[in-house]
RNA sequence: UGGGAUGUCGCCAAGUGGUAAGGCACCAGACUUUGACUCUGGCACUCGCAGGUUCGAGUCCUGCCAUCCCAG
């Protein structure tokens, strides 16, 4: 049996490498090239760290004994990631893009090349797990809370599931830690990512700004009444929730409410008007293949480090999703996603919807 | 030069005799494989200056300085 491994260059993949070879599948790692350093904003002449990654990927493939690919993926990612990430915020968006190179190349683009390759199975170190019931498969949330990264992996499908294996969903940062040192692993020790890939330094206006080719253009900072309140920077600047940067003053901290990219106007208000007991999500996906047939209780997470929360999820007939939460939640955010956890089991997910 | 108004943290600003709110910004942490998100902590021994009244003054009185507005 023969296993694709997406290696990073992180201690996680190289460790979930390790652990499919113990288990004795015969493995094959992979890194992927994403991006370039000039869309990402990164000086070419200095050794970026994409670069450094597929070293360390290779290193580790080497220790192991197992050959190592690198693909290039950086038009998939151009097309389906970055692309999508700026349209996103110049609608008036937040999007989460760590979700959609999961979906477009985690276990899209890479598992067609596994397939092509003569692989039964991809391999990545996300912190969750599969397991294989009557009914299907189901996504599971990692055994470590604190490490649990299903609510990223919400867009799998039965196919997908069928094909892919997540060594780390019983381990803690700490074992896998232990283990990359014990094997001698050059990342053993590497820190962990926090931004987004392509966007090093955390300005991901600047990037938008790159890549567009274009600066924002300032608009009106605006009351829930409509009033004018002052001048923003350009909608990108901006996700629902903020509350630093926004430079003006009041007798409370004010938040950003709403985003209108058609009238170009952010709109804020005092903490109160971030919550709402409804949110909507467009185009749920369900992991399980099928939307049930009645509302269902289980817990809705609207953003990556964020506890579920209670709520009634409705199943539309277009597809779409209705979520009521028992209890108000603040700042539910376009273009971020909602996940529905039943127990440790992901139900499935999709993007929160502008409207409401 | 008359008449009016104002001077409180880098900025906005509360305070109307009882021992300096709040916000912005900034700094430091926490959190984090998305959002420069959120969260926590720090941030005026002092209220334009100098006197005075009072047990006690940013708050009252006097003088000075500065700024703004309206006249001319």
């Amino acid at each position: 049996m023969k296993a694709l491994i997406a290696m990073s260059g992180g201690v996680d993949s190289a460790v979930a490498a390790l652990l499919m070879q113990q288990e004795g599948w015969d493995c094959l790692g992979c890194t992927m090239r994403l991006y370039r350093n000039e869309d990402a904003c990164v000086a070419p002449d200095r050794s970026c760290c994409s670069l450094d990654d597929v070293e360390d990927a290779k290193a580790v493939a080497r220790r192991m004994g197992i050959p190592h690919h690198t693909f290039n993926f950086t038009d998939e990612f151009r097309a389906k990631v970055m692309d999508k990430f700026t349209a996103s915020y110049l609608s008036g968006r937040t999007p989460n893009p760590c979700i959609d190179c999961n979906n477009y190349l985690k276990f899209g683009k890479l598992h067609q090349r596994a397939r092509e390759l003569g692989c039964d199975c991809v391999v990545t170190g996300h912190y969750a797990r599969i397991e294989q019931t009557p009914e299907g498969w189901v996504l599971k949330k990692a055994l470590d809370p604190d490490k649990d990264q299903s609510y990223v992996l919400y867009t799998l499908t039965q196919t997908q599931l069928a094909h892919t294996r997540f060594p780390l969903g019983a381990m803690t940062k700490a074992e896998t830690r232990a283990l990359a040192a014990e094997h001698g692993f050059v990342n053993a020790e590497k820190p962990d990512s926090q931004d987004i890939c392509f966007v090093p330094d955390g300005d991901y206006a600047r990037v938008i700004e790159s890549l567009t080719g274009r600066t924002p253009t300032p608009g009106r900072f605006v009351d829930l009444a409509g009033n004018t309140l002052g001048t923003h920077r350009g909608v990108i600047h901006y996700t629902v929730g903020q509350r630093r940067g926004l430079g003006l003053s009041f007798d409370r901290p004010y938040y950003v409410v709403r985003i209108d990219p058609a009238e170009n106007t952010v709109t804020l208000g005092p903490k109160e008007a971030l919550f709402s007991k409804r949110a909507f999500v467009p185009a749920f996906h369900w992991i399980s293949g099928r939307a049930p047939e009645a509302p269902i209780r289980c817990g809705v997470k609207i953003r990556y480090r964020h506890p579920e929360q209670p709520a009634l999820l409705r199943p539309t007939p277009e597809g779409g999703a209705e979520i009521l939460f028992d209890e108000p939640q603040r700042a539910i955010t376009p273009g971020q996603s909602a996940v529905a956890y039943l127990g440790d089991v992901v139900l499935g997910g999709g993007e929160l919807s502008d409207e409401n």
